[in-house]
DNA sequence: TTCATTCTTGACAGCGCTGTCTGATTGCGT
DNA sequence: ACGCAATCAGACAGCGCTGTCAAGAATGAA
């Protein structure tokens, strides 16, 4: 507090100055002010500081129910790069189906007045919240958006590539008759996964027969349900490709269940590489997704503030995913 | 506002008042002023509030590196209350092993000023965080500490009864060699939960051979190998009860790789119903920790004030635990 | 009716910082 | 030496609320 200023021999202004790197100030008086920092043990009042500044020293992550290891790891990525600037982060769990999304979000808006928000899917594509963050005017990046991409700035993966890559690994392996559960269609990602397995198989020369799509919705038991649909019969594919890993564990049950061995008589493949991906036998091939990278970017961006000029594409990052081979493919059975 | 107090022809200070629900105001007079903030869509600043009060409006919540799905219920759990109360939640994750700890989270303390923060295991057992919180003045509570019950208010289940319930219920299939794989010595929960195990054999006139008791670190990797050492051999037991699902699972992928039929020749057990156990197959029989009203309730304490008299014990409160049954435990090969 | 008591409201200071502006000092070219 | 620009430091107001205190209105008892 003030004490400090005292301490130092200086103004309070300056000590100011010092916590907050301004420039202008002698490296001499900035060393004592840093050492009567240390000495009092002084910390600033992070609510003074947004009070009479601009800046609220909070950044805030919105989402949905998605994966609880998905979410954690946001945090965590989002946090490391907080820690660094001593910001905080505020987490604010949304119901997107609720009827009062707006009055849940517009009132914490304004009171917390945070310097941006990340979000995640599905509620970085819902339109009632990214136009109650534009009317409040608060900085928001998305991660992998499923549309509007000159809407706002965001960072994701090329789930596309992904998916080409992992349907081209099973095609290597053999596979020529290959089942594909889709994601959450509120999920942009869910298209871009979609598309891509179909370009691969197009690319290689295989047709996809209408009935080897199965609708899914990203949870274990629509990946049962639709696993069921595609190995009941006596006509079934080789492989699948599951869009997420919740939905792959729910095949790889099903296959358990109809004494299908993995992957001898069926591979299974991921996307997502969630901590469960680990915890079956035989493990899961998957894709991993670097989520707290992908954080740590979004975070970055809006510590530094993120514009772009009109009629310009906004800022955007791209991170590199990995596709990780685990047990669960194997040769086509021939 | 000032529009408001403006608009409703009232002070500033009346229209704080109604804010806060402060009594002696009108009936009249209130809703005049309700009606104002509802026509302006004035929200108060949380900044202005705090650094003028003496409640920041803000939860914390620390954590370190525990399951992403328990930290998440906590963090559900958490909000729902604070929501009602206008109240945020600020996740701090901490590394409880490194050295400057103290360091990371005493200025965090001291610039946040939260109105109290809510910790899980295991750092709400490092006496380094504790002692932090005391000497802020920050109220806290623990959620299933291990020990110290009397240091300060805390929420938790009962855990020995529990794991003594699933104990008898495996007994009560007919089992007479159970295995059991503990948690991490850190975490008190797990003393808990081996002692109740122990207790249910001893009730029940039976012996619990040393070599049948592993020590594990709630991951699914140390459940692997405990499980590996306890069904490698000839003489395996005919059940294992696990402290956590992450490692009963880890125990679920050694039986599978064993070919050993769940639950015909090896009933498995865990604890803490996380959404993994529903994603094996069989389906685990486990005990549901109520985590999201664990939280529920300790926010509701750092909401209402925590205090007690010296000399006295805190306020604690222990929630109803659930045994879920279900697949993965059957009678006991005969 | 009168006075004491309670209820209801407003004026005002100030929480702990930062933004702005102004003054003091320094450096450098000539 | 002098002047001008660049650099550094301080005074001061005020961010948007709440706490305190005191004044005015209403109520009830005598």
């Amino acid at each position: 507090i003030h004490d400090v200023a005292r301490q130092s021999g200086v103004s309070i202004k300056t000590v100011s100055r010092v916590l907050n790197r301004e420039p202008n100030v002698k490296a001499d008086t900035r060393d004592r002010v840093q050492a009567a920092v240390a000495a009092l043990h002084y910390r600033p009042n992070i609510s003074a500081r947004s009070l009479a500044g601009s800046k609220a020293y909070l950044i805030g992550v919105f989402f949905d129910n998605p994966s609880p290891g998905y979410i954690t790891d946001v945090q965590l990525g989002a946090i490391a790069r907080c820690r660094e600037e001593g910001y905080h982060l505020i987490v604010e769990p949304l119901d997107s189906t609720a009827a009062d999304l707006e009055a849940q979000i517009a009132p914490m808006l304004a009171t917390l007045r945070m310097d941006g928000v990340i979000l995640t899917a599905p509620v970085c594509d819902h339109p009632v919240v990214l136009a109650a963050l534009e009317r409040e005017g608060v900085p928001y990046v998305r991660i992998s958006p499923g549309g509007e991409l000159d809407r706002s700035a965001s960072v994701g993966m090329d789930d596309r590539l992904a998916a080409y890559e992992m349907t081209k690994h099973l095609i290597g392996l053999g596979h020529r008759d290959i089942g594909f559960i889709m994601g959450h269609p509120d999920h942009g990602a869910s298209r871009a996964r979609h598309e891509g397995f179909m370009a691969a198989m197009a690319d290689s020369g295989l047709t996809v027969r209408p009935e080897r799509v199965e609708q899914g919705y990203f949870s274990f038991r629509s990946g049962f349900e639709a696993a069921e649909r595609l190995l009941g019969g006596e006509d079934r594919p080789t492989a699948v490709f599951a869009s997420n890993d919740d939905m792959a564990l729910g095949v790889m049950a099903v296959a358990n269940r109809l004494r299908l061995n993995v992957p001898e008589t069926l591979s299974v493949a991921g996307f997502d590489d969630t901590p469960g991906a680990k915890v079956v036998w035989p493990q899961l091939t998957t894709v991993r997704q670097p989520i707290a990278a992908m954080a740590g970017a979004a975070t970055d961006m809006l510590l530094n503030g993120i514009s772009w000029e009109e009629g310009e594409a906004p800022p955007s990052k791209l991170l590199e995913f990995e596709l990780v081979i685990r047990e669960s493919t194997g040769p086509a059975a021939t």
